[in-house]
DNA sequence: CCTCCTCTGTATACCGAGTATAGAGAGCCT
DNA sequence: AGGCTCTCTATACTCGGTATACAGAGGAGG
């Protein structure tokens, strides 16, 4: 639960509230990612279920519920930053998969993927150069290395898809490998199902 | 739902049924990315619930529901491979997430969360390039382009979390960071919260 | 035969991430 | 006063993901 670490984090710094949370979180990530109000109470309640963050009478407004990060909360998030983040199979990512599936069916259409995925990543990947253009390079560290994250992996993305789409093209004249489609299948392949 | 449209472009190839499209799914990927079962159920229940999918009389055994897709849902499908993947903002990334809102927090940790972070992305990086090495350079498109993938942007962060060290070492000298703490922004509330 | 065990297959409960929206209260303006 | 906007909290809902319960089929062995 990397959000709900974010926000013990945040609240390592002083007690805060809701919106609040959500404010630096945006702040501290450059507005890059924002955060949805609603999960910020939800996940505060999970934190306060958890123990990790205690809430604190609003002597003035009752519409504000103040929380604090509590003793076990400073010691999950040391914890946070100590362990690994990732352990289990690497994350699903969707354009991979699309980009799997797509080429099984039909190499024509895998190609017209590439083209348009390019196209998109080439586009962030201005956008990011500019966003660092205008950043100077003492600035603060942690969005120079969101920055720096978003452009790596931008850049990475580019080039996978050329190097996927001249495998394509490489392997494309000698193997045929799909039937051209056609509805109104399984009516017949039943059979092979097990049973 | 990029489950849902994997799901769906393996009904593509002719009706199944619930552990079927599991492994179907785990063998495209190669067991890269497992696939829960019962992902595939409430998944299914969803299709069906949308109209992309119907579930077929199945003559023999009751304990199995197959699954085949409707014209809708090969429309879909094809809607899917054409849409372009990435339209909000980036995904959030657990790791550059902690690393964001460690490196605020104290500059050392951050260092100990990259060197830690880069140790398992190295021995990542070897166990995929072991795989490629096991992989004829003519085999299947979807597993090349999977395990380009992960090579891809595993060594983008390796060299991520290189530039991000070598940034802290330049700017560690000069600059102190912790803010001091301070609350109250906020016009007139809290004048009573602990600190 | 009957029991136990395993394998296959389905289904549900639960959690976290994420989105949309309802709704309360305060300040302001005319 | 009425009405508007802004702030703030809260809940309902969807999807991805994991663990687990549960039912049936078939085999092994007493």
């Amino acid at each position: 639960m990397s959000v709900g670490m974010s926000l013990l984090a945040i609240l390592e710094d002083g007690p805060s509230y809701g919106l609040q949370l959500k404010n630096d979180f945006e702040q501290r990530t450059g507005g890059i990612w924002p955060l949805n109000v609603g999960q910020v109470y939800t996940t505060l309640q999970r934190l306060q279920r958890d123990g990790l963050v205690e809430a604190e009478s609003s002597n003035a407004a009752e519409s504000q519920k103040i929380y604090g990060i509590t003793d076990q909360g400073r010691q999950r998030l040391s914890d946070w930053f100590r362990e690994p983040a990732a352990d289990g199979p690497p994350a699903r990512e969707g354009l991979v998969l699309k980009l799997v599936m797509v080429t099984r069916r039909n190499r024509d259409d895998a190609v017209g993927v590439i083209q348009t995925e390019r196209r998109g990543a080439v586009q962030l990947l201005q956008e990011y150069t500019r966003l660092k253009r205008e950043t100077p390079s003492d600035g603060d560290l942690g969005w120079l290395f969101l920055l720096d994250s978003l452009i790596f992996t931008t850049e990475a993305r580019v080039r996978w898809l050329d190097s996927c789409e001249s495998r394509i093209a490489a392997s494309g004249d000698t193997a045929p490998q799909r039937r051209p489609v056609e509805p109104a299948t399984h009516a017949f392949e039943h059979e092979e199902v097990p049973s």
